[in-house]
RNA sequence: GACCCCAUCGUCUAGCCCGGUUAGGACAUGGGCCUUUCGAGCCCACGGCACCGGUUCAAAUCCGGUUGGGGUCGCCA
């Protein structure tokens, strides 16, 4: 006898691999990990109209962009005889019957309950209805039917699903009862909702794996804080690998309680995944993500763009961010920033044209020498150091905030610095002209 | 509406099973520090056991109810 726990995802492609359908697939994953157990993959493409190869497809990448693998896969749709044998037996013993080429279950309307892994005993009193559709008349099956022929034939011995399958579960007991089958263990996860606690839908902005992906969110980032949502790793810890959360989980210790889904927090995480790259992996991924976006300037260095994306390493939450961070690294269209008016307003000609002439004059221009010499010439002009350094922010960037002047300077370069500076005196020419 | 699930800071959660904690952490927010700035970093603060009963010397923890939130009621999955 195989005694080796079998667990499955059953995704439908009727879309894009959704959030928590992921978050699904990901415990059922780190259930197989931590048991051993086999994992497959149950395509549920019963639905003629609404499945599509194209979502097939996609969900299939998505899952292994987030690490999970399975062992096995099945199609629903290529396995549609074995679904009507078994209805087609639920007739020969009166427990169905057909009706306009539709198979149809009838149940003993009997209370039915069970032992969810998560919530304990659950008990229903009664069914809505005493029928169910389990063959379509186009022949394929219900999707309740399936799964419980499905989930006996294919030896799944964890049932770990959302819980919106709670109220399908009493009907699938009773097709288990009917089929002379021993259904297997059920463990209903908490939903997650929008982050105003409703349901997790179109209007609330991202809902798939895809677009996180498209908007440069790291898939452990996001394997991280989807375990996060409904599960603890203990010990008040936040960020844990797929690892470890391998060694730490236990089904009874999965929330009961509904989730909100919090970007800030999804940004946090993600942030941290970010600073603990190495920067070599991180310009890997960040140039990637760069190209991909067709956001880098035709022919430009592969080592400006190297040091540009570095600077930002530690001040981003996703690689979408660096769009806007780096731009004025790599366009000279840039402008100022609105909030940078009450630094501008203080009108320095003088003295930023007199630091152009000392940066002007440096032939080694990296930041230890510019520091030094930017310093000096404050000194000499009777300003503090920080008078001159905001206008100069403003000037290289147009904002007012990013990382510390000195780096920004010896990146740019001396070329590249002083133009910019010229720019500036230029802009304040404008102003007083008018 | 019927059935079902759930209930600790604004949000994610630890604690609950085996009653006795200043109810802990994280995100967000506010403030301070650092500094050339900051949305970076460091520190501090704010903020919660939904409510009502019961059991008990003692309840976030056990029991009941109320309220609130969520889910499901398709020849969709």
């Amino acid at each position: 006898m195989d005694r080796r726990l079998k667990v499955r995802f059953a995704p439908s492609p009727t879309g894009f691999l959704h959030i928590g359908s992921a978050r699904t697939a990901l415990f059922n994953w780190i259930f197989a990990k931590k048991y051993n157990a086999e994992f497959i993959l149950r395509i549920e493409d019963t639905d003629r109209g609404r499945s599509k190869e194209e979502y097939l497809n996609e969900i299939l990448d998505s899952l292994q962009w987030l690490g999970i693998n399975w062992d096995k896969i099945y199609h629903q749709s290529q396995r549609l005889e074995i679904y009507k044998d078994y209805a087609n037996k639920l007739v020969e013993s009166k427990k169905a019957f057909v009706e306009d080429g539709a198979i149809i279950f009838r149940y003993e309307l009997d209370s039915i309950s069970f032992d969810d892994l998560i919530r304990g005993y659950i008990e229903f009193k009664e069914l809505p209805k005493d029928t169910e559709v389990i063959i379509k008349s186009d022949g394929t099956p219900t999707y309740n039917f399936a799964c419980c022929v499905d989930d006996v034939l294919l030896g799944i011995t964890h049932v770990i699903r959302g819980e919106d399958h709670i109220p399908n579960t009493p009907k699938q007991l009773l097709m288990y009862r009917a089929l002379n089958f021993t259904p297997p263990y059920f463990a209903h996860l908490p939903m997650i909702l929008s982050s105003e606690g409703g349901k997790l839908s179109k209007r609330f902005g991202a809902t798939s794996i895809r677009e996180y992906r498209d908007a440069g969110y790291l898939p452990e980032a996001i394997v991280n804080y989807l375990l996060l949502l409904g599960w603890a790793p203990g010990k008040n810890r936040e960020i844990v690998s797929m690892e470890e959360a391998v060694r730490l989980f236990e089904l009874k210790n999965v929330n009961k309680t509904g989730a909100a889904f919090s970007l800030d927090k999804l940004d946090w995480v993600n942030s941290e995944y970010i600073k603990k790259l190495a920067s070599e992996e991180f310009f890997k991924y960040a140039k990637e993500f760069l190209e991909r976006q067709n956001f880098l300037p035709l022919g430009v260095e592969e080592e400006y763009v190297k040091k540009v994306i570095l600077l930002f390493q530690n001040r981003i939450s996703k690689l979408s961010d660096l769009k806007e961070w780096t731009y004025s690294c790599f366009f000279d269209n840039y402008t100022y920033s609105q909030d940078t008016q009450e630094i501008l307003v203080k009108e320095l000609s003088k003295e930023i044209s007199f630091l152009i002439t000392k940066l002007d004059k440096i032939s080694s221009f990296d930041k230890i020498t510019v520091e030094k010499e930017f310093r000096a010439t404050a000194q000499e002009l009777g300003l503090k150091a920080g008078d001159l350094v905001h206008p100069v922010r403003v000037a290289l960037t147009g904002r007012r905030i990013g990382p510390g002047l000195f780096e920004v300077m010896e990146v740019l370069g001396k070329e590249r610095v002083i133009k910019r500076l010229l720019r500036l005196l230029n802009f304040w020419q404008q102003t007083k002209a008018i």
